[in-house]
DNA sequence: GATGAATATATCAGATATGATATGAATGGT
DNA sequence: ACCATTCATATCATATCTGATATATTCATC
């Protein structure tokens, strides 16, 4: 990976660390952070379609600053919420599978 | 939704509580829960084939009896340890995302 | 039916993700 | 320039998930 994608990672939170540490993930370890940022994307995309943050917020039971931190790939939004707030967009588990199927 | 399947969800700590609360489960809260027993039932069926609960648990530094609630579908196992789970027994994105496709 | 390996169940202290809140920055309309 | 709306960032107490440990159960094979 380069520089500049490790620099980004770091900056939202992801603890690849060193760069010691950063060659030290293994593959899955990449894998499923690809998984996470790609879901992040799509989420953001489908979302802007459709609703404000606030709204998607309140649908979900969430808040606002917690979508937004979802749709920039924070490293403390689980796949969990990913998920539940994609489900909440009105997508298809047929959508969401295609997503994390493109990754890798 | 029939009862025996409640009872079924119910025994393994799945809050859908009272029946009133059952029917407040919206579509996607249900699909969400499809979803984590299904990647449950595959992750199952694949680390079978490869290896043993322990074993996996090493390779995910996780432990056995973590392994088993993931597998038997336990609510207290999230979508983040299925799917690293799943990772960890070699499986791709592509199948991830068909097990997640396949729901609903 | 005894032994050993694999899996299941119970408990728990610590770690991580959570929603809430406050507030700041960006954008757009008037 | 002002104001309203939307989105981003920071902090925090609480809830949830975690691995560890101990132990029970299942299940082959003998």
């Amino acid at each position: 990976m380069e520089e500049a994608k490790r620099k980004k990672l770091e900056d939202k939170g992801w603890k690849v660390g060193t760069v010691s540490e950063f060659l030290d993930l293994t593959p899955e370890e990449t894998t499923f952070i690809e998984i996470k940022l790609a879901l992040s994307r799509y989420l953001k995309e489908r979302r802007q379609k459709l609703m404000t943050q606030t709204e998607l917020a309140d649908k979900l039971h969430s808040s606002q600053p917690r979508i937004a931190k979802a749709e920039n790939g924070d490293a403390s939004v689980s796949i969990e919420l990913l998920i539940r707030a994609m489900l909440a967009t009105g997508a298809t588990p047929q959508e969401i599978g295609q997503v994390i199927a493109k990754v890798g």
